[in-house]
DNA sequence: TACAGTTTGGTACGTTTGTTCCGCTTTGTC
DNA sequence: GACAAAGCGGAACAAACGTACCAAACTGTA
């Protein structure tokens, strides 16, 4: 495959991406792609076998992309060990600031989701795209001190996870400030706190 | 409308919501659901004005119903002031419990979710749906013990909201054991254990 | 029973869809 | 510069689509 082609390639599933986030995926036709890329019908079905293989691959992309973009920014934080509060902030701006630039290609992604209940090739991508998230995590619980890293990632990729979904569907200009670093902040020093489970035994 | 038209509106909207979650909204089609409903095509258009329509209103149908039965689920567990090893336990299985029986509807809600991201109709009684979680979740926190039920609730709702996309993804046969369980666990112990934001200052 | 309103199911229409085909041009290699 | 591979774009196709229509059947009321 030449350079050129390769380009014009991943502009079609940029295309994709986009009609994802701004109208569904029932949007994502060959024609509509086509048109938003700025290229002919046939150059779909040229570079893509099917409509499926289309949203995979541009679902896949989007998923690659977002991993580098994590670890790059979790690497770029961890040398530095930050207090809590800074941990927090970081992590809520970086998250306010992907649904704020790219909203598009966050809903795509948790499309990438729901699509890969269906879809057993997806569903293998899905998992290291996941075990990314859980890495990236552990190791900010670990800097903060949590006793359990690995349980607690679990928690912090999930409810970053939920945090996400509900910014994306609400038109709040102030979610970081009000929602999203209060929880993160909360949650975060409650990890740091280390505070064993003894409440267990109550009742 | 008589009573058979109105049972056969709803068996529509059922159709459509076994398909979103069988076949993604793609496959919703008026002859589709049609069909998935042993109907005939034309009654798709009777009952709703527009494909549209007939997705919104499924997708309404399901959050309505699943607002429902988590309020008779959270009444019915409040009064008894369970431990946090209890309530984590019961959230848990209900949280299995929904994924397990009725896994198209759950993904058809999350979908709503990124449908609400488009459709401002939608949005609104999103609004409604998630504040209901909200309330029952600081209602939970509150029964635990937290010094900021408001606030935790936030922190519970997303996570599981995250944990449930999780698992949705997920094959995984033991999961709610092996993670669902002892994530809430965790997450509710902490919140019981009311440690303030002490780690906050630390850096 | 008669009547208006509702429901039913079959058919039909114009549009959009995924996909194929083919002649033409560009690209890298020898 | 010649040759094969790759890329290109327009036209065309059958299939599936959303939607509209209508005559027959049904339902509740009077």
């Amino acid at each position: 495959m030449y350079q050129k082609g390769e380009r014009r390639r991943e502009e079609l599933l940029r295309a994709t991406l986009r009609l994802i986030g701004a109208h569904g995926a029932d949007a994502v036709t060959h024609r509509a792609v086509a048109a938003e890329a700025g290229v002919p019908l046939s150059a779909t079905t040229y570079y893509f076998d099917s409509k499926e293989q289309l949203l995979q691959q541009a679902l896949l992309l989007a998923a690659r992309e977002e991993t580098e973009r994590l670890e790059r920014l979790v690497l770029s934080l961890a040398p530095q060990s930050l207090g809590v509060a800074e941990w927090a902030a970081a992590v809520a701006s970086v998250v306010a600031q992907s649904v704020r630039e790219d909203p598009a290609t966050q809903v795509a992604l948790f499309e990438l989701g729901l699509e890969s209940t269906r879809t057993p090739a997806l569903r293998a991508e899905l998992v290291d795209w996941q075990s990314a998230h859980l890495r990236l995590a552990e190791m900010g619980c670990r800097a903060v001190g949590s006793d359990e890293p690995a349980l607690d990632a679990t928690i912090v990729v999930a409810a970053i996870a939920g945090l996400m979904l509900e910014q994306l569907a609400s038109d709040s200009e102030s979610f970081e400030e009000d929602v999203l670093r209060p929880a993160l902040e909360r949650l975060f020093a409650r990890i740091a706190a280390g505070e064993p489970a003894r409440a267990l035994q109550a009742h």
